[in-house]
DNA sequence: CGCTAGTTTGAAAAAACTCAATTGGCGTGG
DNA sequence: CCACGCCAATTGAGTTTTTTCAAACTAGCG
C-alpha cells in the first residue's frame, strides 16, 4: 500500500531529539509517501550492487548492514533500531555498496528518493537534519574501525553493548532489562571475531558481574564499569544537545 | 592571510570529477574565503573534542584522521589526498570526534563553516555535491570496517594499497611509480596490525612480485593480482560516472 | 660522523581461530 | 503431550595468526 504515513511520526521524534529541532520544522515529513512492509528474521532486504530508488525507515525490529568476503565470511557494518534509516546515503549514492538485512522480524517503510529530495529542496532545516543523520552514521563507522582495529575482544564486545544501550536509550527504547535479540554469531560478524571468542568473552563479562544474559535478554548491571572496559566515550554518537551548533 | 582563493580550483576539479558536475555549477566555490597554512610532517592539526568553525581542504601532502586508545595505541581512520576535505562533517557536527594530522609536509586551506553553509543555501547543486562527498567518506569507513574486521593481514595491506592507488588515480595524482610516503607504522595503525606484521606482509607481497618498494616509492607491478589478493572492488569509492544518478 | 627515524629479522608469547562435539531451548508435527 | 529437529550456545583441545620483545641494520640529515 502506498500511504501518506503516520509512520513519519517515529522519524520526526527521532530528528527532534537528535537534531534538537521542533516538530513544526519537521511537519513536512508527514507528506512523505511510503510503502510499509514486514520482513521475517534474517531476510536480505537489499543487496550490494543494487540500484535503489527508495530509502528504508525502520519502524520495528533490528536491521543490519553488511558486506561479505570472498570466502563467505560476513562483516556487519552497523545495527539499526526503530527510527533509523539504514540506507539514507542512497539519496546521493544510489548504488548499494553493501547489503541490508533484518536480524529480527522487522517492519520497514520504503520512502521514494524523489519525495525526500523534493522535501530537502523545500525545507532546508529538514535537509540539514537528514544530512546530519548521515554524518552520525559515518561517525559510528569510524568508531567501529577503531574498535575492530585496536581493541581486544572483551573491549569490543563491551563497546558494542554500550553503543546499543546508549542508542536505544536515546530513542526511549532501553527498557531494563534491555532486550538484545542479537545472536552471538551476529556479534561476531559485527566485531570481527569468531563465534567461539564471542561466547567466551560474554562468559567472562558475566563472571565479572558486568552483565547477565538469559533468554535473549541482556541485563547491564554496571554500565559505568562496562564503559570503562569498552573505552566507550559516547561523544561519537553526537547525542548531547550542548554540543550542537 | 584571508583571501578569496584560487585554491577553490582543486576543490572544483575534484567535485567535477566525483559528482559529474560542470565547472559552471561550481563557480560559487571561488567565493569561499580561506586561510592557507603549511604544516610540517606529523603535526596534529585538530584534536578530538575540539569545537571547530572551519573545514580543512587539503591542497598538498597527505593527511590522516585518527583516534587513540587508552593505552596509547592509534587507529588511523582514513587517509586524505589533495582535493579532499577531511573534516567536512564538522559543518553539521562541529565537535571533532577524532583528530586530524599531517603525515607528510602539507598545505591546507581553512574555510569557515559559515561561508560553506551560506553557499549551500544559495547553491543546491554544490550542496548536494558536498553532501555526496561526506557519503563517500562514510562508504570508505564502512569498507575499512570490513577490511580490518574480516581480512587477513596480506589482504588488508593489499587493500589499502589498491585504495590509495585508485583514489590518487582518480584525481590525476597516480604517477608511475607511485610515491607512497606512508611509513610502515602508519600502515599498521591504519589496518589494525603491528609494525612487524606490516613489514613481513610487505616483504611477502614483494616476493610474490606484486610490488616493489625503494626509498619510499612504491611500484605496483600487477594491479590486477593485487586487487585479487585484496578482494578489492572499487565500487565503494563511487567513482564510476555510469553509476551516478 | 654520529644521530635519528624507520626498516628488518629472530624468537617466544599471547590472542584468537578452527574443529569437533555437546548441550539447551523452542517450535512443530505426530 | 511428547519426540524430533533445528538453531544457537557452550566447551575442550589443538592450531594458526599475530603480537611482543629485542636487537641489528640502513638511510637521510645536521
Amino acid at each position: 500500500m502506498l500511504a501518506s504515513l503516520g509512520h513519519a511520526d517515529i522519524l520526526i521524534r527521532r530528528l527532534e531529539r537528535s537534531s534538537g529541532l521542533s516538530a513544526s520544522d519537521l511537519q513536512d515529513l508527514h507528506m512523505l509517501p511510503a510503502i510499509v512492509r514486514e520482513y521475517g528474521r534474517n531476510e536480505t532486504i537489499s543487496h550490494e550492487g543494487d540500484r535503489v530508488e527508495h530509502c528504508l525507515l525502520v519502524l520495528e525490529g533490528y536491521v543490519a548492514r553488511f558486506q561479505d568476503t570472498r570466502d563467505g565470511r560476513r562483516q556487519i557494518l552497523s545495527f539499526y533500531v526503530p527510527g533509523d534509516i539504514p540506507d539514507l546515503q542512497t539519496l546521493h549514492l544510489p548504488t548499494m555498496d553493501h547489503s541490508v538485512a533484518s536480524i529480527t522480524p522487522a517492519t520497514l517503510a520504503k520512502i521514494p528518493h524523489a519525495a525526500i529530495l523534493d522535501l530537502c529542496d523545500r525545507n532546508r532545516i529538514a535537509a540539514a537534519a537528514l544530512w546530519r543523520e548521515t554524518l552520525i552514521d559515518a561517525s559510528i563507522s569510524r568508531t567501529w574501525v577503531r574498535c575492530v582495529g585496536r581493541l581486544p575482544a572483551h573491549a569490543r564486545i563491551a563497546h558494542i553493548l554500550c553503543e546499543l544501550y546508549t542508542r536505544l536509550d536515546a530513542v526511549g527504547l532501553a527498557e531494563d532489562p534491555i532486550r538484545m535479540p542479537i545472536t552471538q554469531e551476529q556479534f561476531a560478524d559485527a566485531m570481527g571475531l569468531s563465534i567461539v571468542q564471542v561466547n567466551r568473552t560474554l562468559r567472562d563479562l558475566r563472571e565479572e558481574g558486568l552483565i547477565t544474559v538469559q533468554k535473549r535478554e541482556m541485563i547491564v548491571h554496571d554500565l559505568t564499569r562496562l564503559q570503562k572496559v569498552a573505552q566507550f566515550d559516547p561523544l561519537y554518537l553526537h547525542l548531547d544537545p550542548a554540543l550542537r551548533r
